[in-house]
DNA sequence: AATTTTGGTTTATATTTTAAACCGGTTTAA
DNA sequence: TTAAACCGGTTTAAAATATAAACCAAAATT
């Protein structure tokens, strides 16, 4: 009965409102690039620059900086190791919430 | 096909692993007491209280302090309001699940 | 050739999270 | 008895995290 909802089994790497939704969108694509992910995820420049950063020190994506047109473009791809963590990261909330949605017995 | 991952979507007082625990144990019971949640959720008495207070706050559950055998006991019980947040904080979830689950075509 | 825009990064501040220290009371051990 | 240890929490001070303003180099516009 007893820790059904530890806290400890869901990836705070992914678990931050921003990078969650960063993850969900680079699910969607083979890449993304920078202003389109900000724009989808509806964030700041300084926010997702910081986000990525600490989504890609932990391998759950890759940046490659390109030039196009004389342009910086940032492209975002999510990893293998990436879409593995997102996947379990929606396995252990579906499973709080399968949990949730069976109980109602009063433990008092 | 903008804006679909708006990170403003996901309800930020539930957004927290402790808090999303806590909310997930309460769903799944009439009440429950302090020292039970605290082994559910798996943390701390002192994270547990703070967190307990942030959600009580935002009235998404009461809590009652009563003494049962001259001991102080805490009861904590989801609100409808609480429920409510809850079921739309998961619809969000699962909704961004969907949406990543469906994409896979390059944007660039 | 100065100004503005673009595509970001750095960084200082604000917010949040964490757990150690604390607290009033109770039980146990001496 | 009494003092040491325990119980059920709360407070708070420090650490970690998130945020957006300020910044930057290069390109485009005036």
């Amino acid at each position: 009965m007893t820790k059904n909802f530890d806290h400890h089994k869901i990836d705070e790497i992914i678990h931050s409102r921003i990078r969650l939704s960063i993850m969900a969108a680079l699910a969607t694509v083979d890449v993304m690039d920078f202003l389109t992910l900000l724009d989808e995820v509806n964030t700041t420049k300084g926010n997702l620059s910081v986000h990525l950063s600490k989504l890609e020190e932990n391998g759950y994506i890759v940046t490659e900086k390109k030039f196009v047109k004389k342009k910086t473009l940032t492209l975002c791809k999510i990893t293998p190791e990436g879409i593995t963590a997102f996947h379990e990261y929606l396995n252990m909330v579906e499973e709080f919430a399968r949990k949730a949605a069976t109980g109602k017995d009063s433990n008092q």
